[in-house]
DNA sequence: CAACAATGTAGACTATGACAACAATGATGT
DNA sequence: ACATCATTGTTGTCATAGTCTACATTGTTG
């Protein structure tokens, strides 16, 4: 009756896969490894050989959403042509959707705690927004930003932009209202970019 | 030798403060009813006539959390004079401060699904940002910020505040830097402010 | 093809949240 | 004063979770 083999095969792919379903569709603190293994049809036991706990099946998830962050940020940048306004209308955007899309991943993501990867980790979040600094650099270069250091101009941008993720994330927005708030903080951002020196 | 009397007196509030604590130090997926109730010394039963589960605390907690939050916000206001630009920096650095000091707490107070409460704590949480949307007003009387209803005026600039603690909570920026960067991006908006009409 | 590493299974242990039945205390009305 | 009732705590139980250990199956390699 073609019984499932005792190698299920790529258990730790499967596992990701529904992990992140469910994170996405019931939250993190939803998520339950034995769960996690029935749906998958392998015993509670199996996960531990890929993930030998619970926060190291985390820390995997948000590896995963990084390298899939930086890869929506990409498309995005990409598809929308030379104009440095609109790659940035674009890119924000596109945080955004996925900030709003899996809230509960990207809170995993940030959460600050992960245990031993932080390395591995740190470095799949800078490959996510390496697409940011580029953009950034590019604003420089045409003289929509001010000069500096890449990381220091972009942070307020981004800074707002995960605000306004926040704020529809956690029902302070109507997220229709969203794509709006994105144009209307950059166009807010953009136009107090180019003044003079910083006040005093 | 005066053994613990039956009645504990003010379980709820005992429990809520222990519980602020545990969520502060640990964060709230370490929270347990149980280890609560032994903190306190009670019988792990106990919590339920308070609290009917585990969710209904943590409303609980975030309920709390936004009335200190408005209390601190408005102590800022009213401790930086009548300069407009003075108490909005006051405001800022306030709530940063609270958002770092309890990151968790601030998570909980916006975590979106909240089991029937949501009703009271909506009302708790505008409390809060009333301080917030009279200094919009302030603003906007002094032609520093432009006028429309102060909610949505407001928005952009919230949302940069936020977004500048989810950075410093997540890491990914030094909390020395914290000063530096609310300072900036106020003066950033500050700047946005006054133009023009919005772009297009 | 024999030894070994990798992967999965089964069972145990402890902790938790939720629930129900019961006990002690405090409040109320007469 | 005191009987009654609501409040508040206690104790025991259940299902589920995470983690660990011993064991079974399969794949790999010399």
């Amino acid at each position: 009756m073609a019984e499932r083999p005792y190698h299920h095969g790529n258990l730790r792919t499967a596992l990701l896969a529904q992990a992140e379903r469910t994170v996405r569709e019931r939250g993190v603190q939803a998520l339950s490894l034995r769960e996690l293994a029935r749906e998958v049809g392998v015993s509670h036991g199996a996960p531990r050989r890929h993930f030998p706990d619970r926060q190291a099946l985390l820390d995997a998830l948000a590896h995963e959403g990084f390298a899939r962050l930086g890869a929506e940020l990409r498309a995005a940048v990409d598809g929308a042509g030379e104009d440095f306004q609109a790659r940035l209308q674009a890119t924000a955007a596109a945080y955004v959707r996925f900030a709003t899309r899996d809230a509960a991943l990207l809170e995993l993501m940030f959460a600050g705690k992960h245990g031993e990867q932080s390395g591995a980790l740190n470095e799949a979040a800078e490959r996510a927004f390496a697409v940011m600094l580029e953009l950034i650099e590019q604003g420089q270069a045409e003289g929509a930003l001010e000069r500096g250091e890449p990381e220091r101009v972009g942070l307020v941008l981004f800074a707002t932009i995960q605000g306004i993720a926040a704020l529809v994330t956690g029902g302070m927005v109507d997220a229709e209202r969203l794509d709006e708030l994105v144009a209307d903080a950059i166009a807010h951002f953009l136009r107090g970019s180019r003044v003079g020196a910083t006040s005093a």
